[in-house]
DNA sequence: CGAGTGCATGGGG
DNA sequence: GCCCCATGCACTC
C-alpha cells in the first residue's frame, strides 16, 4: 500500500493515551466522514491509510497513527491496557517462556491486530511468525469473511457493534455467530482489519522467530496446532467450555469456535503475506463475483510444511470442492460433505457479496421427496449447523433458496432410540418448487455474514456427472505440487469463492478403496462413481459387448444388401414376449456369451469360472477366454482333466458359495440359470455385478419354465441379460418418475449395468459413426440385423396383417395395456402387471416416435432416445400410422407366441424387488421409462434397442 | 378415507 | 453392539 504524502499542516496533535484504557482505538464508525484521524484517540487530521476496514476501505489515519500502525505499535500505543492482550501460544505462551523474552503479546481483541495472529485449533492464539513457520495459515476464523470483502456493500458499512451482532445473528442461525470473540469490551470498531502488509510487518517485527525454537518444541507446537494436543481438542473446547481461553472470552468464543474456528483453522492462509504474494495467489483465486481479493480464498503453502499439516492442507488444496469445516466435516459422514460447484455457489450467492459457507448436503430419499414433507436431516448436520433445539417441536427455520425465495421450515426432532432424529418439516413446497425428487441432492449453506441459511439443490443426473468430473479432477493432479492454489482453468482446481477447499480430495485419492468400502455412505455409493471404476466399467462393458453373438444353434446367415453385409439370425423364440418390446422383434435376439465369474486363484492370478450347462459344475478357465453362450465340460480344452462332466468340480460348495453371492465381479457378466442368491435364497439371475445384490428378475418358476426348453434357455440367457439390464433402467425411470421411491441402489453410477456404464448421451464421449470399437461394431451389427429383419417382416406381414384387428388392438395397446397375457387370458394375470404395463403405456408412443427417427438404416451410436423426436421434429408425420401398425404387429406376434406357450407368460414379468413389495414390470414398461426419465442415462446400446424396436420406414 | 403426525422398526454402516 | 436414518405404521384430524 502506498501512503499518501505526509501531511504536516496541522499535525500538531500528539499521540497520547499510551496507557489509555480505551479499548476503542477507532471511531465507532467505520465510515470516515470527517477529516479527523480515524483513531478516535487522535485529533490529527487523516493523511494516510491505515488498516483495512470491513467495508474494504481503509482507516484513514494521521501520519503518526499510520506510522504506529505500520510499525505494529498501534495497539501498544493506543490501548495497551485494554483487555484482550494475549500471548502467542508458541513464542509467548507464557511470559516466562524459555523461548521468549519478552513474550510476544498480541492484542487479539482488536481488529487492528487481526492479522497479527491466528487462532489455534487447540485454543489460544499464535503470532503470525510462529504460525507461518509451522503451518499454512488462514485468515482468522474468528472474523467472518466479510472482513475481506472489498468493497463491502454500503449497507454493511458503518456497523456498530450492535448492528454487527444483529446482523450476524439475525439470520436463521443467530446462535452461531460470534462477532465479538475475544472481549466483550471490544467494540465493533476494534474489529477493523489491518492491511495485509501490516501483518507482515508485524510478523516480521516479531521479536522471536521460529528458528529460535528448539526443534522438538516446534514439532510439539505443530502437533498442537494440528491435533489440539495437549490442549483440548477444539470440539472438546466447545463442548467443555475450556479452550484455554479464560474468563469472559469463553462464552463468545465458544459459539463461534464451534464451527468457525474448527472450520477454518487449517484451511490456513496467510492473509496478504505480501502484496506480491497475495496478488498471485489471492486475486487469481477470487471468484468473479467477489470484486476484491479475498484472503480467505487464498491458500499458501510453505515449503516447510509440517508433515502433520501436510495432508490436511494438501487435501484442501487438491480438492476440487469447497472446503468445509475441517472439524465439522470430520464429524459428518462423507456423503454429507458439501460438494458445491462454482456454479452452484454462484447461483446461491447471486449478485450479493456475501460469502457462502457450504454446510452440508443430502441426497433426498424417497421419504424426503415424498409428500409427507419431511426432510430427514443428518443428525450431526442438524446439530452442527442448525440451532439447538430442546423441544421436539423445534423451531421455525427460515431458509432461502438459490433464487432468493424464502421458505420457512419447521426444524424439529423426534426422540429416537435415546437419540434424536432431526427433520425439516414443510419442505414439500420447496421440494416441488425446485422440482426435486428422490435421488436429487439438497444443499445447505450459509450466507456470511448474514447468517442466512440457503438451500440449494442438485439434480441427480448432474450429481453423478459432477461427481465424476470432480473425481477426475481430483484424482488428477489439480493442484500444483507446491500447494499453491492451482489457478488453472478448472474451476475446481481453484479455491472456490467461498474460500473453502475441501480437504477430502486427498483423502479420497489416497483412500479411494477405503472410502468405497467403508466410509462412503450407501447413498453416496449410489451416486458416485470413481474414476477408476469408470475405466473399469467401460472396459468390461466392451468386453461384454464382445460377447454378443447370435443365439446358440442359430448360425447367422450373411445377407448383402446395398453392399452391406448383414448378419441375419435365425429365429429364436424367446420365452418372454416382452423382450420383443426391447427389440421390436421377436426373433432376432443375439445372446450374450457364456457368463463367467472372475476370481483370483490361490496364487493371486485372475481366473474365471464357468458353469457347465449340463452338469452345472464350475470349471476354471484362463482369464481371457471368451466362451460361446453354451458351454459344457466337454469343451474344456484348458483343463483336460476336467473336460468331462463326470469329474468333480474343483470348487467346494463353500468356495462356490463364497464365489457366487459375493457378486464381487469386475465385469458385468451375468449369472444365469438357477444360481441361488444367498440373500433371497431363491433362484435368481444375478446381473450387474457391481450391484452386489441379486436381482429378482427371474423367479424359480421362470427358471423351471426356461429349463423346459433348453433351446430357449440359451436365448433366454442373452435376452434376459439384456432385458434385465434394461429393467434396471426402467427401474430407475419408474422410480424417478413416480417420485415416490428413491433410485434403485443398483442403478447408481457405480453400477455396471447397461444403463449405467455409459455416459449419458450428449454428455460423455461419443462414438463416431466410424468407430470400430466392440460396442459400436456389435451395435451396428445388431442394428443392421434388426433393420433387415424388420423390413423383411414388414413386407411379409403388411399384406396379411389383419386390418380387422389393427384398429382395435392397436388402440388397445396404445391406450391401455399391450399386455397380451391379459388379453390372451393367460395365467399370468398378476394384478401388478396391469399397473406396470399401464405405467409403461407411455412407452409406446415414445418408442414409436423414436422409430421415426431420422437415422433410417443408420445407427446413431450416441442417440438419446428421448431426443430422437426432438431431432426429427417432422418425424411425426406418418408416425401415428406406423405406431398403430407396429403396435398391432407386436400384439399379433405376442398373441401367436403366447398361444403357443402359455407357460412363458410368467416369464414376461420381471419381478423387481423394490422396497419389499415386488412389482412386476414388463420390459415394455422399461423401455418407456427409458425414453422418458432414464433416457439421460441411457447408453447408446440401449438407445439403439429402443429405436430399433419399431418399424422404420 | 386421505392427509398429517409421531413414533417404532430394522437395515446398514 | 451402537448409532443413524429411511421408512413403516398406528393414530389423529
Amino acid at each position: 500500500m502506498s501512503s499518501s504524502s505526509s501531511t504536516t499542516a496541522t499535525a500538531t496533535a500528539t499521540v497520547t493515551n499510551n496507557n489509555s484504557n480505551n479499548t476503542s482505538c477507532c471511531s465507532s464508525s467505520s465510515t470516515v466522514l470527517s477529516r479527523k484521524c480515524f483513531n478516535s484517540d487522535c485529533t490529527d487530521f487523516k493523511s494516510r491509510k491505515g488498516w483495512r476496514l470491513r467495508s474494504g476501505d481503509f482507516a484513514e489515519l494521521c501520519d503518526r497513527c499510520a506510522s504506529a500502525h505500520e510499525e505494529g505499535r498501534f495497539c501498544e500505543t493506543f490501548h495497551l491496557n485494554a483487555s484482550g492482550w494475549r500471548g502467542c501460544e508458541s513464542c509467548g505462551k507464557h511470559e516466562s517462556s524459555q523461548y521468549n523474552f519478552p513474550p510476544q503479546r498480541i492484542h487479539c481483541g482488536c481488529i487492528v491486530s487481526l492479522q497479527a495472529f491466528t487462532l489455534l485449533d487447540a485454543g489460544g492464539i499464535a503470532c503470525m511468525a510462529c504460525a507461518r513457520n509451522f503451518f499454512v495459515m488462514t485468515s482468522n476464523p474468528a472474523w467472518p469473511p466479510l472482513f475481506y470483502h472489498s468493497p463491502f456493500p454500503e449497507r454493511l458499512k458503518d456497523l456498530s457493534a450492535k448492528s454487527w451482532n444483529q446482523l450476524a445473528g439475525s439470520g436463521p442461525v443467530p446462535w452461531r455467530q460470534a462477532p465479538s470473540l475475544f472481549n466483550s469490551s471490544a467494540t465493533q470498531s476494534e474489529l477493523q482489519p489491518r492491511m495485509p502488509y501490516e501483518v507482515d510487518r508485524l510478523s516480521a517485527g516479531e521479536r522471536f522467530s521460529a528458528p529460535s525454537l528448539e526443534k522438538r518444541n516446534l514439532e510439539d507446537f505443530s502437533e498442537r496446532l494440528i491435533n489440539g494436543s495437549p490442549r483440548n481438542h477444539l470440539w472438546d473446547i466447545v463442548e467443555n467450555g475450556n479452550a484455554g481461553i479464560t474468563g469472559d472470552e469463553q462464552p463468545q468464543l465458544l459459539s463461534s469456535l464451534r464451527e468457525d474456528i474448527s472450520a477454518q483453522q487449517f484451511g490456513i492462509t496467510i492473509p496478504y503475506a505480501s502484496p506480491s504474494e497475495s496478488k498471485g495467489q489471492i486475486e487469481g483465486s477470487v471468484n468473479p463475483v467477489q470484486p476484491a481479493p479475498l484472503p480467505l480464498f487464498a491458500k499458501r503453502f510453505h515449503g516447510t510444511l509440517h508433515k502433520g499439516v501436510d495432508s490436511s492442507v494438501d487435501g484442501q488444496t487438491r480438492n476440487g470442492r469447497p472446503r468445509i469445516d475441517a472439524r465439522g466435516k470430520s464429524q459428518l459422514l462423507p456423503r454429507y460433505w458439501p460438494r458445491f460447484t462454482d456454479e452452484e455457489l454462484q447461483q446461491i450467492s447471486g449478485n450479493s457479496n456475501s460469502v457462502i459457507k457450504p454446510l452440508f448436503e443430502k441426497m433426498l430419499s424417497a421419504s424426503d421427496a415424498g409428500r409427507i414433507g419431511r426432510l430427514v436431516l443428518p443428525k450431526k448436520c442438524a446439530e452442527a449447523y442448525f440451532p439447538p433445539i430442546s423441544q421436539p417441536e423445534g423451531l421455525p427455520l427460515r431458509v432461502q433458496d438459490s433464487k432468493g425465495k424464502e421458505w420457512i421450515f419447521q426444524f424439529r426432532f423426534w426422540p429416537n432410540n435415546n437419540s434424536r432424529m432431526y427433520v425439516l418439516e414443510g419442505v414439500t413446497p420447496c421440494i416441488q418448487n425446485m422440482q426435486l425428487q428422490a435421488g436429487d441432492t439438497v444443499t445447505f449453506s450459509r450466507l456470511e455474514p448474514e447468517g442466512k441459511l440457503v438451500m440449494g439443490f442438485r439434480k441427480a443426473s448432474l450429481t453423478s456427472l459432477s461427481d465424476q468430473d470432480n473425481e477426475t479432477s481430483q484424482t488428477g493432479d489439480g493442484v500444483s505440487a507446491n500447494g499453491d492454489a492451482d489457478l488453472g482453468p478448472s474451476p475446481w482446481s481453484k479455491v472456490d469463492k467461498s474460500g473453502y477447499i475441501a480437504k477430502e480430495v486427498l483423502e479420497a485419492k489416497s483412500s479411494i478403496k477405503k472410502r468405497k468400502s467403508s466410509t462412503l455412505g450407501s447413498k453416496s455409493k449410489r451416486l458416485r462413481i470413481e474414476n477408476e471404476d469408470m475405466i473399469e466399467l467401460k472396459l468390461t462393458w466392451e468386453e461384454a459387448q464382445g460377447l454378443l453373438r447370435p443365439a446358440p444353434d442359430h448360425v447367422p446367415s450373411i445377407v448383402v444388401i446395398e453392399g452391406f453385409e448383414f448378419e441375419e439370425y435365425e429365429l429364436v423364440v424367446p420365452l418372454d414376449y416382452s423382450y420383443s418390446s426391447l427389440y421390436g422383434n421377436l426373433v432376432d435376439a443375439p445372446v450374450l456369451g457364456k457368463p463367467t465369474i472372475f476370481a483370483m486363484d490361490d496364487v493371486g492370478h485372475k481366473i474365471q469360472w464357468v458353469q457347465c450347462e449340463d452338469c452345472l459344475k464350475w470349471r476354471k478357465l484362463p482369464l481371457n477366454v471368451l466362451l460361446p453362450s453354451k458351454w459344457t465340460c466337454s469343451s474344456n480344452t484348458w483343463d483336460s482333466e476336467r473336460s468331462s462332466c463326470s469329474v468333480a468340480q474343483e470348487l467346494t460348495s463353500e468356495q462356490l458359495e463364497n464365489l457366487l453371492p459375493s457378486c464381487n465381479l469386475d465385469s458385468i457378466y451375468v449369472y444365469l440359470n438357477g444360481i441361488s442368491c444367498s440373500k433371497c435364497d431363491d433362484s435368481q439371475l444375478f446381473i450387474c455385478t457391481r450391484c452386489h445384490v441379486c436381482e429378482s428378475i427371474v423367479t424359480s418358476k421362470r427358471l423351471k419354465a426356461a429349463k423346459k426348453d433348453i433351446d430357449n434357455v440359451e436365448a433366454l440367457g442373452g435376452l434376459d441379460t439384456l432385458a434385465n439390464l434394461a429393467i434396471l433402467g426402467e427401474d430407475e425411470a419408474l422410480l424417478a418418475s413416480s417420485q415416490a421411491t428413491t433410485k434403485h441402489p443398483r442403478h447408481r453410477p457405480g453400477c455396471s449395468c447397461i444403463v449405467c456404464i455409459q455416459p449419458p448421451s450428449g454428455k460423455g464421449p461419443k462414438h463416431k459413426q466410424t468407430c470400430t470399437c466392440n460396442v459400436c461394431q456389435t451395435v451396428k451389427r445388431r442394428f443392421k440385423t434388426l433393420m433387415m429383419k424388420r423390413e423383411k417382416k414388414q413386407s411379409e406381414k403388411e399384406a396379411e396383417t389383419t386390418r380387422k384387428q389393427q384398429e382395435s388392438s392397436a388402440e388397445k395397446l396404445l391406450d391401455d395395456d399391450p399386455s397380451p397375457s391379459s388379453n390372451a387370458g393367460s395365467a399370468s394375470g398378476s394384478p401388478n402387471k396391469k399397473k406396470a404395463v399401464s405405467e409403461g403405456s407411455d412407452d409406446d408412443p415414445n418408442r414409436m416416435k423414436s422409430s421415426a427417427s431420422p437415422f433410417k438404416g443408420q445407427i446413431d451410436l450416441n442417440i438419446k432416445p428421448e431426443r430422437e423426436d426432438e431431432l426429427s421434429p417432422g418425424s411425426d408425420s406418418g408416425g401415428t400410422k406406423r405406431m398403430l401398425q407396429g403396435a398391432s404387429e407386436r400384439y399379433l406376434r405376442m398373441q401367436r407366441f403366447l398361444s403357443s406357450d402359455g407357460d412363458s407368460i410368467p416369464a414376461s414379468n420381471h419381478t423387481v424387488s423394490r422396497g419389499g413389495a415386488d412389482e412386476k414390470v414388463s420390459s415394455a414398461v422399461i423401455l418407456g421409462g427409458s425414453h422418458q426419465d432414464a433416457g439421460e442415462n441411457h447408453p447408446s446400446a440401449f438407445s439403439l434397442i429402443a429405436s430399433a424396436s419399431t418399424p422404420a420406414t
